[in-house]
DNA sequence: CTGGGGAGGGGGCCC
DNA sequence: GGGGCCCCCTCCCCA
């Protein structure tokens, strides 16, 4: 009996034991639990936090823009600051942007807000600002809150609404505190961003499809929520910039409509330029003559009562009306040139624009008179390209850039990919490899081209005329650089050297023949590394071929 | 190697 | 003299 109770108490102390184990383990099992679900709540509470910040700067950029626009003034952007805020063009616009310093940044990278602005929702991109870095310069003015001064010089009334988040955006004085930011190499990947930007603003202009010359961002607020780097660009309240949207009436423009994948940014795109155009006009119904004329020549054929007969402008693609001209016809370039004008001459007139181009001269001349009519997307976004592209022209030629180095000033850019060039003409030739447009044909064949010299030279080919002759043999070339090329023959010079050894070649041709060589050579070797492993300093390429060969 | 197109730059001419 | 326009040259590339 005793020993049934010692036996009974044995057990009792087991279970206990056992019992306060399973306990022990349970609560640890909680705990474990409640410690990961605490992580979670915590981290959905700075989440919520987050948003809460971002509806707070929507709610006041909201606020922002009703205030501005009852104070709509015209702000002289100094123009070195403008093609660099205009980021290549692809800020404009960016008032959908908030500039993020770094340091007080609560946001991720690039974090898009979505932002309900009754008539659509936009994308809006943040921009991160290496506010520290060493190409940031950090400037101050009056009542300025020094976190916002980040390097992009705005100059501009209605500022950035911090994009710290930081409390004081409660008031609407901080939204209207005078932001001077200036980007100078402040991204690593400015152009990246920039796109962005432009894309988002574009598929903005899209969604919203309102007339924007009421929104006042349009007006005056530029890049960075700062006011309007490429404000001026828009015709928002300017009646006489008729410029750039002579074409807007016909109805077909874009029928984009809310669908952002008709975004211009296909369109921007230069390498996707002819897909985005084609989402934008019909090329087989020849909508590229009125795409082209509303690029080049806005305006001018109202204005001048001229009707420019694009007789025939071949584009790439199906069904390509064609322009056709002879040899005798490069007289295009007259036509060329008084396009370019004009529409450079839209651009400048635009009294908006605060400029000091040599191209403002022609201000003063008598408005285009076009049939503009409300907004238009399209339009909008290429006068927006346009007057990008003008206005990086002028921030080049007071900042002093140029794009190529050359010592000819290139002021003219192109309004697709901002290259510069030094006249008008190079820059519509030039963007002809965006357009696709290829105005001169050939009378014996399909065959079209860009530039009429071009043609001029194809034309060889049918006539048989090789105009250029070797001086030591009997060969001759309807190409001058075929005939030089041929000279290497005589002289022996060969200028392609393989930068893989020692040899050399006369022709570039060869040179890439031999560099495929290498590499089979090295794939070669790295795949008998990995069967015999072979250690990899035994693998220079030059070692491989020389040992191979 | 040659043929030939694409594209940019330079220079002359004209206004 | 300066700027625009136009043609030619040249380089690059591909077939």
């Amino acid at each position: 009996m005793a020993n049934c109770m010692v036996f009974n108490a044995q057990i009792a102390s087991i279970m206990e034991v056992l019992a306060n184990a399973a306990v022990a383990e349970i609560c640890k099992l909680v705990d474990d639990d409640y410690a990961v679900f605490r992580l979670e709540i915590t981290q959905s509470q700075k989440e919520n936090r987050a948003l809460r910040r971002k509806l707070q700067l929507l709610e006041l950029k909201v606020a922002r823009e009703r205030v501005c626009a009852s104070r709509l003034s015209s702000v002289k952007i100094p123009d070195r600051y403008r093609g660099m805020a205009r980021g290549e063009g692809h800020l404009t616009g960016g008032h959908r942007s908030f500039v993020k310093l770094a340091g007080h940044n609560t946001w991720r990278d690039d974090q898009p807000i979505t932002v309900d602005e009754g008539s659509g929702t936009s994308t809006q991109h943040i921009i991160m600002i290496e506010a520290a870095g060493p190409g940031v310069k950090q400037e101050r003015t009056e009542g300025e809150d020094p976190r916002h001064s980040t390097d992009i010089q705005t100059g501009a009334a209605a500022g950035v609404v911090p994009p710290v988040a930081t409390e004081e955006l409660s008031t609407a004085s901080t939204l209207q505190s005078r932001t001077r930011c200036s980007i100078k190499e402040a991204s690593r990947t400015p152009n990246a961003i920039l796109k962005s930007e432009t894309v988002t603003e574009t598929q903005r202009l899209l969604q919203t499809g309102s007339d924007h010359r009421s929104d006042p961002e349009r007006l005056e607020l530029g890049p960075l929520g700062c006011p309007a780097l490429g404000s001026e660009y828009l015709l928002d309240g300017n009646p006489s910039p008729n410029t750039v949207h002579s074409h807007r009436d016909s109805g077909d423009v874009l029928e984009t409509g809310n669908d952002p994948s008709c975004s211009y940014t296909t369109e921007m795109d230069p390498g996707n330029m002819p897909l985005g155009l084609e989402t934008q006009t019909d090329l087989s119904r020849g909508d590229w003559n009125r795409y082209s004329s509303s690029v080049y020549s806005e305006g001018c054929l109202d204005k001048k009562g001229e009707v420019i007969v694009v007789d025939k402008v071949k584009v790439e693609g199906d069904a390509p009306p064609t322009w056709n001209v002879d040899e005798t016809h490069l007289g295009e370039g007259h036509s060329q040139g008084r396009d370019f004008l004009d529409y450079r001459e839209s651009l400048e007139t635009n009294t908006n624009i605060t400029t000091h181009s040599p191209l403002h001269a022609i201000r003063d001349r008598e408005p285009v008179s076009t049939s503009m009519g409300p907004s238009d997307s399209h339009d909008r976004v290429l006068f927006h390209q346009v007057f990008n592209s003008n206005d990086r022209a002028r921030a080049q030629t007071h900042g002093g850039g140029t794009t190529s180095g050359n010592s000819k000033e290139k002021r003219f850019l192109c309004m697709f990919c901002s290259k510069g060039f030094s006249c008008p003409q190079k820059v519509e030739i030039h963007q002809r490899v965006h357009t696709g447009v290829k105005p001169f044909s050939c009378t014996q064949c399909h065959m079209c081209f860009a530039q009429a010299c071009n043609l001029k030279r194809h034309q060889r080919v049918h006539t048989g005329v090789k105009p250029f002759s070797c001086t030591q043999c009997h060969m001759r070339f309807s190409h001058s650089s075929s005939l030089k090329r041929h000279q290497t023959v005589h002289t022996g010079e060969k200028s392609y050297s393989c930068p893989q050894c020692e040899k050399r070649f006369s022709h570039q041709h060869q040179l890439k023949m031999h560099l495929k060589v290498h590499m089979g050579e090295r794939q070669f070797v790295c795949t008998q590394e990995v069967l015999r492993e072979v250690p990899p300093q035994d693998t220079p390429a030059e070692k491989t071929f020389h040992s191979m060969t």
